[in-house]
DNA sequence: CGGCCTTCCTGTCAGAGTGACAGTAAGTCT
DNA sequence: AGACTTACTGTCACTCTGACAGGAAGGCCG
């Protein structure tokens, strides 16, 4: 704002991805083993770089999200988390990561990754215990991506982001179990969910028995945000998105 | 990830500002005028280019805060609102944009900017009539840090950051109703706000007299989210961060 | 000084929502 | 046929909320 010739700096914009999932009835989240400097070896969020001047952000999500872990753009949700920034993030020089967050279904169990071979699913309790140590703040925002995953299961309808086209009661209550890391009581569970109008619609009175009483089937319904939202236990944590 | 000589696309790398206060009872934000190309004459967020190499995003956002505000660190929230890079968003090419939500408090009339003389204060429902048209994709920041705004009050202390130091009942109350756009029971208001355990604290039985009983100040408490959630009546809107 | 206005604060009460149970329905397994 | 498993329905007390009435504490007027 003082020079005629002052010419703002650039920066190199990469774009990284907390992908979520549910397997076992725990969270687990994508992680791949770098397989060049900086931090060879080490875990990290998948994710690389802008593909070429013009390419749009969720473009180049996607992009990522297909050659990193073969999810295709159907049936995911994705949404930007933040942007991280620090000047001394990257060795590298001046990276500034665009990270999006993205929740896929259960899916078939290999990756399938046409790229990253060393793709795996890791539960978020041991990629985040410490021992598991990650490249860059990727600590940071894992923690940020499971954070925003934990409110939005309070107001949206994310949750059926995380199951299959139908689904049961019971299914969907694991998928707030896991990510809340809580027991839910089924029958109150069960009451609640079908209060919320527009939340899930009946998917004809099918059955999908295993060991017990069939259970009905539901889908995704219309409604993206939940009043009243679902309530949280002892939820007492002092966090913020400073 | 193919070629060795493959070298990453950069992109010059902006700051933008949405600045909110409350002014007459009024949810306002600070526009400028801009004076360059492209968009001369328009208004627009403040904001501008990262100052150097090794600039911090939250440093440079402080930066422009000051330069075109007049504002200090102190006594003002910011946080980070998203990034906004759609390849064409700005005809001077590549420019990625950090968008930064900032609340300040009551402020004396003049903005002071020690830079932009054309900055204004502006209600965000003229802002957002169309009839103002904004540069870029103001719109759409602007939009949603609103909208994050509104989210926030609910389940965090962020109310508190449009008021001084201390404030009354009715005062915190007319944050609500400004930037919730709806109107609020006194008496209800009271009761939930001091039910809320360490939202807002006590400062002293002192007075503030004008033209009936005396009103209590309080400080804000030691709570940024606030359990139970402040509720927002008949909130229906089906709006999705997605 | 005593009304009368203002705003602030305290109660009350019915209805909705929630947490913690018991109990019934509908399958599979042995 | 029973036992077992899971799915679904009901009930009941408690809390929270929204919609009021009414008292407290100042200024302003005559």
């Amino acid at each position: 704002m003082s020079d005629d010739h002052w010419v703002p700096p650039t920066v190199l914009l990469a774009v990284d991805l907390v992908i979520l999932t549910l397997r076992e009835s725990r969270l687990q989240v994508l992680l791949i083993e770098r397989g060049i400097e900086p931090y060879q070896g080490a875990l990290a969020l998948p994710g690389g770089f802008l593909g070429h001047e013009k390419e749009d952000l969720v473009t180049a999500a996607h992009r990522e999200l297909a050659e990193e872990a073969g999810l295709g753009p159907d049936q995911l949700h994705l949404e930007q988390l933040g942007l991280y920034g620090a000047p001394d993030r990257d060795p590298r020089g001046r990276v500034v990561s665009a990270a999006y967050l993205a929740i896929a279904p259960r899916l078939p169990e290999p990756v399938a990754g046409t790229d990253a071979s060393q793709a795996c699913w890791t539960p978020v309790t041991q990629a985040l215990s410490g021992n598991a140590q990650l490249a860059f703040d990727h600590e940071q925002i894992l923690t940020d991506g499971i954070d925003r995953a934990r409110e939005k299961l309070e107001r949206s309808a994310l949750a059926t982001a995380f199951c299959g086209p139908t689904f049961t009661i019971a299914e969907l209550q694991d998928v707030y179990e896991a990510v809340w890391g809580v027991r839910l009581d089924p029958r109150n569970f069960y009451r609640k969910v079908q209060s919320v109008d527009g939340f899930i619609v009946s998917a004809g009175p099918s059955r999908k028995a295993e060991g017990g009483r069939p259970a009905r089937l539901f889908r995704p319904g219309p409604r993206t945000t939940l009043h009243p939202p679902m309530t949280r236990p002892q939820g007492q944590a002092d966090k913020e998105t400073a």
